[in-house]
DNA sequence: CGTTCGATTGATGTTCTTCAATATGCGTGG
DNA sequence: CCACGCATATTGAAGAACATCAATCGAACG
């Protein structure tokens, strides 16, 4: 299983130098993190509210979803995260779990402790400084889901998920923008759009109706990415992909 | 104007001492930070979108709203700053400005150069790692808006953006939960709930009877906070006011 | 004293929810 | 291989929440 962690971390370290300098002595320092390889199943809480955490979870395959329980039992998911995600890298500076992570789909990831990782952003500047720009990055893929949340409808909204996920995808090197696996149910989709599943399943029909995308069997393809965009009103800056910046 | 300077870090300081230990030094040298004052009139924009910035902005006084604009020119509000904040921290790892700032009152901010607070961070590890906290904080509060944007209806998302500031503003000293002043318009209120100022009124009208909340001329006061946190689903947890977490 | 911005109100339309029913696919045990 | 059970998807009808459009009101300010 070194294989496998090794190949784990290796995302994650692709990942971050999407956006930051790192030099190979601390990409070796990066891709020998310790941690725990763990195969979970849909519907698996890998973070619960309230109980504290003692470690990050890197994702290695399936898909991860944080999310907000509101006190009427509704829920609202606010990230999505796809491999080589540290889906609560922010949990090391601040282990209090004020939301919950779950597997939306079956999924490998590795349990990496806060100890160790503390210890390489102790020893390491430049990664810890890569850490803090990943949250931020993370933080505008949020900003922008608050303002789709707040301003777009329904359809756009549902289109500005397939865009940026199919890019974020590309750019992991998971598939193409086109087309690209998603094995998400409507009933997921519901909670990361803000709707309920049946105004989902609507959705989906008007935009293959007029926009020849296809969500079915957990896989996504569309015939017109760009009319898809221009629906969504996706512009991909806000994924901070455009530069390297070292320090 | 070093006075006013040292009072607008001074600020900043505490806040980051909510959740971070600092040495004397680190603080002093945080006090010592360098930056332009400036005083602006409601409706400046201090951050343009798609314009480089090569400086943080230090809220001293006032209100700063950052906001994502939408193609059909409406507008979502994600992110409210009250005095002591640094608006634009983020900014400092990732200076790709995806997004505006704006000042929803007069107010009078501090511009730091990032060449200085970069210096900081790297001559001071814990200051690096207070800067992370402050931005994970940052997005705790934004992924606790994206959640209540999807899943919570416009009476209950008003209330809890009352709830939220009012916290604040007295964890900053600057007012009491049950009343203080909020100089927003009902226009900024709706571009922040995701909602139309006519909406904002209306919902405001029903919380005065519900709950005798009084909204008007720029304060906020409340006979029933505790009703208002109820229906509001209001849980200052996100906030993460509760520890301090040295490193 | 007029101008302007924000607040308030009314009438009407759209989007999305809710509730309920039915359909479909897929794994499991027989 | 088939029947069953369960989760997910699909569809319809009715209602609630919120938007839109348009007008009026009020207060601050030059």
């Amino acid at each position: 299983m070194s294989q496998s962690k090794t190949s784990a971390t290796g995302q994650f370290v692709r990942r971050l130098l999407l956006r930051s300098a790192l030099t190979a002595e601390e990409q070796d320092a990066l891709l020998d993190l310790p941690g725990r390889v763990l195969q979970v199943g849909r519907g698996h809480q890998l973070v619960v509210p309230g109980n504290p955490v003692d470690h990050a979870t890197l994702l290695i395959d399936g898909l991860l979803g944080r999310y907000d329980q509101m006190v009427d039992g509704s829920r609202q998911i606010t990230t999505l995260h796809i491999p080589g995600d540290m889906s609560d890298l922010h949990s090391v500076p601040l282990p209090v779990p004020a939301w919950g992570i779950e597997a939306l789909a079956p999924s490998t990831v590795m349990q990496v402790p806060h100890q160790a990782v503390r210890a390489l952003a102790a020893a390491f500047p430049p990664i810890l400084m890569a850490f803090w720009r990943d949250t931020v990055t993370d933080a505008s893929i949020l900003a922008k889901w608050t303002a789709n949340l707040g301003r777009a409808d329904a359809a756009a909204r549902l289109a500005h998920l397939i865009c940026e996920i199919g890019v974020r995808l590309e750019v992991a090197g998971l598939g193409r923008r086109e087309r690209f696996a998603l094995p998400l149910t409507q009933g997921h989709m519901a909670d990361i759009l803000g709707i309920t599943s049946v105004h989902v399943n609507r959705t989906l029909m008007g935009l293959r109706q007029s926009n020849g995308l296809l969500v079915s069997g957990g896989f996504v393809e569309t015939e017109d990415w760009r009319g898809l965009a221009k629906l969504a009103g996706f512009d991909p800056e806000y994924l901070l992909l455009e530069n390297v910046y070292a320090d």
